[in-house]
DNA sequence: TAATATAGGTACTTATAAGTGCCTGTAAAG
DNA sequence: CTTTACAGGCACTTATAAGTACCTATATTA
């Protein structure tokens, strides 16, 4: 059991643990499959090793992905949704819905979007 | 039209909009209806003045809030969700409830959740 | 008559999130 | 025989988010 903490309201436990510039990106890319760490990395060409790295730690503590690691060389490691982080999946499939329309609304056009596997549905 | 910019996924058009510490909160808040400045205030003890006003500017700003000025002295102004920012009910729901679920969860009760109005139905 | 509530604005500072550069070790490919 | 891919670690720096302190103006209340 955590040391006791006090919420306000429900959802700052819940930003706890997607929260932040990277969380949310980096578990809707793992609701379409089991993901290794360079796999990521192409996904999210802007996020630095460091950060890709640290921010699965967090995730894998919090308990909402799990950790593979096959041991071999050179290394593989892969990355996958626990089953307490499907329980998100409503949430991050909701929130890349939203971010399309959004973007559809505001630039007119989804040539904001880049070009990916994750963004053919669009076309 | 905003300034062309690029996504590699769209759920960093919704982060843009509701990311950071305090917007989800401020709207889950919203989702319960009209507030004025001071309400929300109250509602949320840590945040500062400066904060909630920048935020609500920015969530303004980003047509999901409409802000009502009432002409008198002194001042009174109200926020609300606008139209726009009710399609995101869903999502604030969602993510209330599992912050609810995981704070169950990590703790073991509802203890680290301050009893106030939004947490009547937990009791 | 001095304090309080109201909704902010602004300059400055601090805390935290994020990024950069350089390092390990090995197997396979060029 | 040098390069690349692989999955990171670590020290350091920078950018951004957030917080502090102090300011405006007025009507009502104590």
């Amino acid at each position: 059991m955590k040391q006791q903490k006090k919420y306000n309201i429900s959802v700052e436990a819940t930003l706890e643990v997607i929260g932040g510039k990277w969380k949310c990106v980096i578990l809707c890319h793992l609701t379409h499959g089991k993901k290794r760490t360079s796999e990521l990395k192409r996904l999210m060409p802007d996020i630095t090793q460091k950060m890709l790295t640290q921010q699965l730690r967090e995730l894998e503590e919090d308990g909402v992905i799990n950790r593979i690691v096959y041991n071999q060389v050179p290394p593989k490691v892969e990355y996958e949704l626990s089953e307490y982080g499907w329980s998100l999946k409503g949430i991050l499939d909701s929130l890349c819905a939203w971010g399309e329309k959004h973007i559809a609304k505001v630039y007119g056009s989804m040539d904001v979007l880049e070009e990916n596997v994750l963004n053919e549905h669009l076309k």
